[in-house]
DNA sequence: ACGAGACAACCTCTAGGAGT
DNA sequence: ACTCCTAGAGGTTGTCTCGT
């Protein structure tokens, strides 16, 4: 499965016109078409309209289904077969305790990566490595509003779909390594059908 | 008329194979 | 090991076509 710059610009970046692509990639926009061309007829793309006026309608691309396939969704069916079990055979308050020791867990990691960094955008920065080095491909923007943590892709994504819980932990271990103190809101979510997970972060 | 995509020809780079 | 040749992929340029 291919992970090309394209498949990692759209990935990163939501639907773009080829033009945007060509320019974020530094090549010509015949260029950025040829490729897109081949990755629409992989099916690994594809493209919608948009008219805005005067000229032709403006074509936006977006990663298909199996595109998306081609960011690491690590052992997926094996992770939902035994979540599944262990609902089965030991009760939904064990699968509960099962996450919660997990963010335990991940709260005591991440505190002990977070030392070092004393300002919330340095913790931010630091968060945002870490997720990225876990497969989330996180990225963060400073705004009028504050922070916006973005995490592009959802390696966990299909323990995530059959149990909520996962997302409600990553939350919690979230405004427990930032500080109590700081608010944060999640106000995209890839379960909702969002391309990604954002969370808005304020002081 | 304008803005944007499509097409054809051409160039550049790189990997792989053959010969020395 | 080195050089040369070839093929294919990726990219550029100029021009045309199309939708508004």
């Amino acid at each position: 499965m291919k992970t090309n710059r394209f498949l990692m610009l759209l990935k990163t970046r939501g639907a773009l016109t080829s033009a945007a692509i060509s320019k974020e990639l530094g090549i010509t926009s015949e260029g950025a078409r040829l490729q897109l061309l081949k990755l629409t007829e992989e099916g690994l793309i594809q493209s919608t309209h948009e008219s805005k006026g005067v000229g032709r309608p403006t074509q936006y691309f977006s990663l298909t289904e199996l595109g998306n396939k081609g960011f690491p969704d690590t052992h997926a069916e094996l992770t939902v077969k035994l979540i599944q079990q262990i609902k089965e055979t030991l009760g939904e308050d064990a699968l509960q305790t099962v996450i919660s020791a997990g963010e335990q867990k991940a709260k005591q990691r991440y505190s002990q990566q977070l030392q070092q960094s004393t300002t919330l955008e340095e913790r931010i920065q630091q968060l945002v490595n870490i997720r990225t080095v876990e497969g989330y491909m996180a990225e963060y923007i400073k705004d009028e509003k504050g922070y916006l943590l973005i995490e592009n892709h959802c390696p966990i994504c299909a323990a995530a779909q059959i149990c909520q819980g996962f997302c409600t932990s990553e939350l919690n271990t979230f405004k427990f390594v930032l500080g109590e103190e700081v608010n944060i809101t999640r106000v995209n979510h890839i379960i909702a059908g969002d391309r990604r997970c954002a969370y808005r972060i304020q002081n």
